[in-house]
DNA sequence: GCGGGCGCTGCAATCGATTGCAGATTTTTC
DNA sequence: GAAAAATCTGCAATCGATTGCAGCGCCCGC
């Protein structure tokens, strides 16, 4: 006779969940064998029978695995690390969606963190994103001067860049990147504009210390060179946000003294905007300049994020694929962190033009 | 002679970070008076001289935490988890923001995932972020008829619910909640029509599973019995999204037969829609049937998510208070944490009603 | 009938930090 | 000056799972 089975709770204290032990003690095999027999890949290493039997001791005790556990003798967390400048810019949560949905079928968990834009901040957070042991990161946030990469090659965690790119031979260890082509992107509103009947067309420029800002700036300008045009102006709005892009625009709507055919015009009839975001703070800036968007000054965005649909005018801007851009990052990632040794690759998605009510025809001059 | 000190990285192979261990023989203590020396919580049972000794010879080998060994042995991870149903649904960044905001300051790392409105996955996505022993979880997902709950107290891990709360005497545990007062918000709308002028008011309904949106249809129902009036028809979305948004009111605006004046009018002149997200539905559903928001039709969202300002008309809505409901839940989360016999709590936050363009006073019947 | 081989299982070390306990040292107290 | 108390530090166990190695049994072939 055997005093009875230990309740399969044994006493609600301390051990709320079974451990790999409590399911070899009742199944009467070794924890290594209940160790093997649960792990699918493993499992072929012990006899049907027995893995039948520990797999069926094992969901009546409400035996869940312990990554922590795991994690401690592999060095795997399965986690990775996602990090955003700004999650309040719609567009990144499609773009985290995306890669979220990809890591999840691979059975990864996501540690998503804000940047704030704020580089001290970012280095804090891939501290502690290596001490949780992170497989790999996804970083959005990247910018020029940035110790990002080198902490992740520091703590040997894999990286991938996405919507930013390293400047080239940076002298920094190369990363992969997936990016749109910006450079193309922006050319597609200025022929646009042109195409219109635009000639005196403004930028109104990103953060240069972030490489699309730098690439639609540069873009922007090649462009216009191809027209045998002059740049209107160019300002640059300090971040991406809606309060950076209406000060740069209340500030280029005032314009540099005398550049404007009356004196204090601004000097232009369209304006090229480095991004979506910074596009409301034109439309906000522009409103309280008694200034009507399309009419008075056409306006292109970058990006085509949620909801400019709806604003008014509705925006054209240039369609980023959000969704592809979050699932090759994350396809990348997986497949360097399977393989360190893979070369690194950078991709470079294209973007369309979608025309809306923002733009129109110059007004006559007068 | 000694030999000489190995060199800081000893061998750059496998151990890229150096050891709490490694940090000991270098110093000359024993692993566990370096543990102590580190941990501020503890280093006060060291010598001062000891612990500096140790502090510096563990930042001359770049020695990090490693929160899984710690975790292990401590049972708590330092993360968070947070269930969104939508991170698309941009009243979420917001909300996220101010959480990890709050809990950043204690040194805690959050997970963040969406569940997509799936209850499979929501379940899922607990499963995996008690297998990796989070210490709480936010929900902001809960809807009724979900595992959720009993999957945290099976787990043991504390919750807050956000933005939802669980049926009154569900029989479920309790468990704290921050919430808006959407019945009082709702009623804010509904006065603010009636003031207008209206008397035939629609509602739009959220799906019924999650609390926000029943509470919102009670509200309305409440409100307009208030100011004597019988609701003028009242649609359901099936969730809170853009497309069912449109879909619901391009059935309201077919109207039952025979309900509007002529007979395929719609029966109603106002409608107060449950969220800002279906408002987008409801202006393109609109715009396909040639309605003007405001002229012929006022509507009324209910969040203030961010841009709702420049969509056109501009949304009145209800505006709720983002920030402090993240912060809020944070800090209850903290607490419970810490105490976990404290007394649940259950915050209603007050919303306050946001004027502009999509409301006017009805158009004069012919 | 015996050695080789193969398949399965158990043993024990390991990942890196934490912590109760005990021994060693110093300080305090009478 | 001795006993008691306080203060540090080291020892060793522990958290829960993984894995190299060894051993055992069984089957097969010669």
């Amino acid at each position: 006779m055997q005093p009875p089975a230990p309740s399969p709770l044994r006493g609600v204290p301390s051990p709320l969940r079974a451990t790999i032990a409590d399911v070899a003690r009742e199944a009467g095999v070794h924890a290594s064998t209940v160790s093997r027999a649960l792990n699918p890949a493993t499992r072929g290493m012990v006899t049907e029978a027995v893995a039948q039997r520990v797999t069926e001791v094992a969901d009546r005790l409400g035996w869940r695995p312990s990554a922590v556990a795991a994690g401690l003798r592999t060095r795997k967390s399965r986690t990775i690390g996602i990090l955003v400048p700004d999650l309040i810019n719609p567009i990144f949560p499609p773009i985290l969606h995306a890669v979220e949905t990809v890591l999840a079928t691979q059975g990864y968990v996501t540690l998503v963190a804000n940047t704030d834009n704020d580089a001290a901040r970012e280095s804090l957070l891939i501290e502690r994103m290596a001490t949780h042991l992170v497989d790999g990161l996804i970083l959005a946030s990247a910018a020029a001067g940035t110790d990002a990469l080198s902490l992740c090659a520091r703590f040997g965690i894999p990286a991938v860049l996405i919507n930013r790119r390293m400047p080239e031979g940076a002298g920094c260890a190369a990363v992969s990147a997936v990016t749109n082509d910006d450079i193309h992107g922006i050319g597609l509103a200025v022929d646009h504009l042109v195409a219109l009947g635009h000639r005196r067309i403004a930028h109104l420029a990103g953060p240069q210390g972030v490489s699309t800002a730098r690439d639609r700036r540069t873009g922007f300008l090649d462009r216009m060179r191809h027209h045998g045009l002059e740049p209107a102006e160019i300002t640059t709005a300090a971040a991406y946000t809606r309060e950076a892009g209406r000060a740069a625009m209340a500030a280029l709507l005032q314009g540099p003294a005398g550049t404007g055919p009356s004196g204090n015009e601004p000097g232009c009839t369209a304006v090229a905007v480095a991004n979506d975001m910074l596009c409301l703070g034109v439309y906000d800036a522009m409103e309280a300049a008694g200034r009507r968007v399309a009419a008075d000054i056409s306006v292109t965005g970058f990006n085509d994020m949620p909801f400019v649909d709806r604003i008014h005018p509705a925006l054209t801007t240039i369609r980023i694929q959000h969704d592809a851009m979050g699932r090759q990052a994350a396809c990348i990632l997986l497949a360097e962190m399977a393989e360190p040794g893979l070369a690194r690759q950078s991709i470079r998605l294209v973007p369309e033009l979608v025309v809306r009510a923002s733009t129109a025809p110059p007004a006559k001059a007068p």
